[in-house]
DNA sequence: TTGTATGCGTTATCAC
DNA sequence: GTGATAACGCATACAA
């Protein structure tokens, strides 16, 4: 921290005022108290001088440090930052900055960058790391900070969400399946213990049950983290189980990456003998061979809303507001993984093979154990 | 920022002792000043209280905030995301954290962010978002306020940077090709306003000449900025010249992936008529078609000694350390997008066709602007 | 409309 | 070793 700052008694003195009156010029609910014109001098001399408000001494003073604390899994998840942008950019436009910490998903982690963040006397709580069982989220709330989770929510109705549309976009793709004449459909869903994963499993069966989809009971496996390794093991474990599909819908991108990286290593072709779906759209899931057929949710649009939620809550009295739930449309971005129901299932791909996810690549990818 | 928070005072009640004390017991730098026993219980009692110190009321007494300021031309560039994970992780070891913005690679949203930063009493800013010429960086050093850039560096020997050896990783690129068995090598350059782009040219013309290359100086274009759109535009004005290559070397991936894009549109094979390399090895360089060769830079390991950099002038006297400057290895990742030489060169390929980048996706990829 | 006085929660410099 | 006191820079209740 400079340390030969020009303070507001600098200014004072180079005015012939009180500190106080400078403090009252400078700030824009307190100018009208000032004569116009000496407002007006002491704005011009401040500038001069190139004062600058030292906001830690205001933030003692107010008991605001017009900032607020953002929790996401891992930043390099690239899910992850449109949701920033749209927070940062939003938070900007009223004066507030965010700090922004990683929690590698581990619970333990996130308490405590929540207790730092508390402890630096954030305005306020934006968190994108949120499980649905999360106690400490639940503690925050209680002790009366304004607490918003983004992407996901937990499983108490006090704390605001801005998600999106999970059930109404599993059962988009599903509907996209089907006009493509698809009647037997594997999906392989994500960890239940986010709302994410939850949402997009309730979706498939509600889909399925609609569409009246064969076998889809004995269609559906569980990915413990939403990343490619996942992927490539449960797409190959339901292969392994010997019930002919012609379409996977996965519950994430990434998931769907590690399908096709699953199907091709037992050479199925795609979208000919299988089709497969994403969810996210997350950037360069067009890039994909071939390009990924998935869903679109809205990165930025939540961060942005979160952000506004937030900023809301700082306003108003501590607990005036109730909690705001917000649920963002989605929308079918059909690409290349998915095509028409084949006319003859090749029965001889589904089975036990007692391969291995290949070597190689494989390696870098299952260092990353983000989910989301 | 909650208000009933339990302060020193009130964990000096708890114990009978004064606050000072109490200031003493609990900073580890202090704490020998105590009678053992006294500041056991101290800290006992603190933590019954669940005592968290107020790091504001702390900053404004020892002038320094513990925060490190971050800007970086765009957070949802995936090269960004991991340079700051380097730096995050890092501070956070010395309980620092980083407060990003983003620039948008606007000299004046820098310098406004700067100010922002500064006003909030950073104790040191690290840059990624440096370009050759920065004013405001140069003014911030002479302020005396510690300053690294990462990634890129300022033409002032002053500042400290941690950058990637550019006109090696260039020449290694060049070195592939040439093993390849090709003569006629162009160049796709990035703007040469920012140190990688000028260095990156500079690689490409040290080992053009190495290695005698056929007509190099004739086939070398600039990138306006590092993103999909100039590398279509760039890669069509090099292939509208009329002069035939059988490699385009560019200067980033970005600008790779519009050039296979281009070369698609104008139905050239890659690699077997013209190969490609880009740079960086972003996140998702592999998985484009056909699989982007490369050349690796290090990010997070950047980002890392960029924190420790900054950490080590913080503890120093001001102005004491001299500047850093460290230059990390670079790999080379040969894929698939480069290929030997084809035995005759298919010379309909090249001269001007009058074409324009396709509509469709391009409209997105011309959204974005950021550089790097 | 402007000046005076006080306190936000810590830490550092004195005394004791 | 521990306590008392002042100061960090600003904002606000109160006085003028």
């Amino acid at each position: 921290m400079a340390k030969g700052r020009v303070k507001l008694k600098d200014v004072a003195a180079a005015a012939g005022v009180h500190a106080s009156t400078v403090s009252r010029a400078l700030d824009p609910k307190t100018r009208h108290l000032i004569t116009d014109s000496l407002a007006e001098r002491i704005t011009r001399i401040a500038s001069e001088l190139q004062y600058r408000p030292n906001s830690i001494a205001s933030s003692l003073r107010t008991q605001q440090s017009m900032t607020i604390g953002v929790l996401v899994p891992d930043i390099t998840n690239m899910i992850f930052p449109p949701i920033l942008r749209g927070i940062e950019d939003t938070l900007a436009q009223q004066g507030y900055v965010p700090i922004i910490a990683n929690t590698d998903s581990d619970p333990v982690k996130e308490r405590t960058l929540m207790d730092i963040m508390r402890a630096r006397g954030v305005d306020g709580l934006i968190l994108a790391s949120a499980q649905r069982q999360d106690a400490a989220i639940v503690q925050a709330m209680e002790d009366g900070i304004p607490v918003v989770t983004v992407n996901r929510m937990i499983d108490d109705e006090r704390v605001s969400y801005v998600i999106n549309n999970e059930t109404g976009g599993l059962a988009l793709a599903v509907d996209h399946i089907v006009e493509l004449g698809h009647r037997t459909v594997a999906h392989l869903a994500g960890p239940q213990r986010l709302s994410t994963g939850l949402f997009r499993y309730y979706g498939f069966c509600r889909a399925a049950k609609k569409h009246r989809l064969r076998k889809w009971r004995d269609l559906i496996g569980f990915a413990g983290a939403f990343n490619e390794e996942s992927g490539r093991e449960g797409c190959l474990e339901l292969l392994d189980r010997g019930i002919p599909f012609t379409a996977l819908i996965t519950a994430n991108d990434r998931l769907a990456i590690g399908a096709l990286q699953a199907l091709s290593i037992r050479g199925i072709k795609v979208p000919e003998e299988v089709s497969v779906t994403g969810y996210n759209d997350m950037p360069f899931a067009d890039m994909t061979t071939p390009p990924l057929t998935t869903v679109r949710i809205q990165t930025y649009e939540a961060g942005r809303r979160a952000a506004e939620i937030i900023l809301e809550r700082l306003g108003a009295e501590r607990g005036t507001l109730p909690a705001v739930h917000e649920v963002l449309e989605v929308e079918m971005v059909p690409r290349q993984t998915t095509g028409p129901v084949p006319a003859t299932i090749n029965e001889t791909i589904f089975g036990p093979r007692g391969d291995t996810p290949s070597a190689g690549r494989s390696a870098d990818i299952a260092a990353s154990e983000t989910d989301r």
